[in-house]
DNA sequence: TATTGTTATACTCTATAACTATA
DNA sequence: TATAGTTATAGAGTATAACAATA
């Protein structure tokens, strides 16, 4: 559709195929959830070269910042189960991306960290996710870029006390 | 925590445990997916008492805006699978909140509808949703909340060509 | 031949209960 | 008693192939 089309459409609530949004294009949870499949989408296919997907990055970001962390505090910070991050550390190991190292001061917990090849893997992901989020904000100049993460910020986290 | 602990955690990118988000705080995809699932969480509360979720809210509010459409121009339109959405039409139909008709001009495809206790049931969703977004927006202002909606519709549709 | 709705199926994500070893 | 990691399992959500009816 040509852009006038488009801004047409949006007007009335239409989408490409005729239908109408209804309420739907009005609500911030809706524009939110299609957004976020778009990125997935974008990330999905940017990484599959490293065979690392969204929760997996995350991880390996949130181990190299943090060495030494437990299992349960690395998965807390990612919202994930703890029962759903062994397998992840699983493969993890498989693939010799990081490593489980018994705690010194509590034999029950895990201190984690990257391998070297982790390291390299993670370094090579920087340099993609960069390319993603480039690509993602194409449609946006960079002080709207920084509004998005801001207002996006405000969202997310819990609110502080 | 307290504003200024939180304020510090930000400028510093630790979470409330002490962690460091590494370069997750950053990125798009990763504040977008945080703030996605907060927003649902709370959507998930909020609709629990009539037994909707997100993805049938929507169907509801696309149908009753798009009466004799099919069932693959709505799942088309949801970016649902079409075998996917047969499910949801068999539960809305046992429900007795939609009903598929047999088209006039294409007997293969069904002519979907709401039934009265469909729009009755949308009504309340309406006023439900209204306070939901309030919610979610709270710590946001009227110019923020729009100027959000307004980023979020340029980075998820398809671009304009 | 192509398309609509459907069935069957499989794969991923996510959530919970319960076990073990440590504390 | 409580906690960390683990196992097993069950429920969503999502994706594809193939079939019958119809175009």
């Amino acid at each position: 559709m040509t852009v006038a089309a488009a801004a047409r459409a949006a007007k009335s609530g239409e989408d490409a195929g005729g239908l109408s949004e209804g309420m739907l294009g009005g609500l911030l949870g809706y524009r939110l959830r299609r957004a976020q499949l778009k990125v997935f989408e974008d990330f999905l296919a940017s990484f599959a070269p490293l065979g690392l997907k969204p929760a997996q990055f995350s991880a390996l970001v949130l181990i190299a910042a943090n060495p030494g962390r437990s299992q349960r505090e690395i998965a807390a910070a990612l919202g994930i189960q703890r029962p759903n991050f062994v397998a992840m550390m699983d493969e993890f190991e498989r693939r010799a991306l990081a490593r489980r190292h018994r705690s010194q001061t509590d034999r029950r917990s895990h201190a984690l960290a990257l391998t070297e090849a982790g390291e390299a893997l993670l370094r090579q992901g920087r340099t993609i996710v960069a390319a993603h989020e480039a690509r993602i904000a194409a449609r946006l100049n960079e002080t709207e870029r920084a509004e998005l993460m801001r207002l996006l910020a405000l969202l997310g986290p819990a609110a502080a006390d």
